[in-house]
DNA sequence: TCATATAATCTTAGTACTAAGATGACAACG
DNA sequence: CGTTGTCATCTTAGTACTAAGATTATATGA
């Protein structure tokens, strides 16, 4: 028993052939590393969104609620949210700024401080595994082609943004 | 009035730190590219996955709902989920399958053919577009390395996740 | 033929985050 | 100084999906 019918499509011009390939491969890139990312961390029970937080504390040291946001890329709802749950389980605690009442510091506690201290390592390992399908010549190569892709797909985005971002930095 | 302490981390070595570079960079590139097809997709109401099923139903004709499922990798519930959403919108339906009772076709309805034949072009532009930072010579040297960097990424997490498969394959 | 294992889809409960909005505080300007 | 505009964080409602499980049907092997 066949399928029921199967449509022909026009085969796109070159230029977006190349560009549909390369959008599915990046993609897929993507996602695979992705996964292995997930997998390792959420061995700790931390999303990847978690463990930017801590990480951004950790190397950078106690920072305020919306500088975290804007490191990490997330919705100031979305800043409270997870800075609640890792203040819940210890890692993360609020701090007072005294220059401005509204503000609030994200400090890693001890415990915080400890279980970066134990898994970034194996954090910065499991990265170099994931990359270690190229070179470090490809990978040198492939970072500043996607960095060239990334800045040029940004800038138009963020143009178009442009309006929205100036009703959404509310958050 | 500085910020509290600003702890100082050990520098990665060389292997680590290109590796951590370029993996900062994917995700800032692929981040920069979604944002671009979640805001043209959003004008025509539908989320990149619902597309997705669009897609593979326009270029592949009726499918079983669980080889949609495979092809755009989202769990059972899922692709139960999305068609029945892009079904209350008219644009996809079910059908039965004569070899096999349990199974259902994805099929696209007339109003769903039009949509896609509407909205696809204008999609495959803006992917020509979000690309258009590199030539096309970089966008082939650039896919070559993402397909190798995926596949080794993707290979040892599939053996990782071997075992975890088997239990999630029910969805 | 029959029992067991596997598969296709649906159901249900849950999660990680977003968007929109609220509240209080600070900045800017006349 | 007072008013208005802007900002920092929190609250609330909502969304897109996942994981786990249920039900029915098919495949496999003795």
């Amino acid at each position: 028993m066949t399928s029921p019918s199967t449509p022909r499509r026009k085969a796109p011009d070159a230029a977006t052939a190349s560009a549909l390939k390369l959008f599915v491969v990046l993609a897929r890139a993507q996602r695979a590393i992705g996964e292995r990312m997930e997998a390792s961390l959420g061995a700790h029970g931390l999303t990847h969104t978690e463990f930017a937080i801590l990480e951004a504390l950790y190397h950078k040291g106690p920072l305020l609620l919306g500088e975290v946001q804007r490191k990490i890329l997330v919705s100031s709802g979305g800043i409270t949210f997870l800075v609640d749950k890792l203040a819940d389980r210890g890692l993360v605690e609020r701090r007072l700024c005294e220059s401005d009442r509204r503000a609030r510091y994200a400090v890693l506690t001890r415990k915080g401080e400890a279980l970066m201290s134990d898994i970034f390592p194996a954090h910065a390992e499991a990265i170099r595994e994931a990359m270690s399908g190229l070179s470090r010549a490809e990978q040198k190569q492939a970072t500043t082609l996607l960095k060239q892709l990334g800045l040029a797909a940004a800038t138009a985005a963020t143009a178009a943004a442009a309006d929205g971002s100036r009703r959404t930095a509310a958050g």
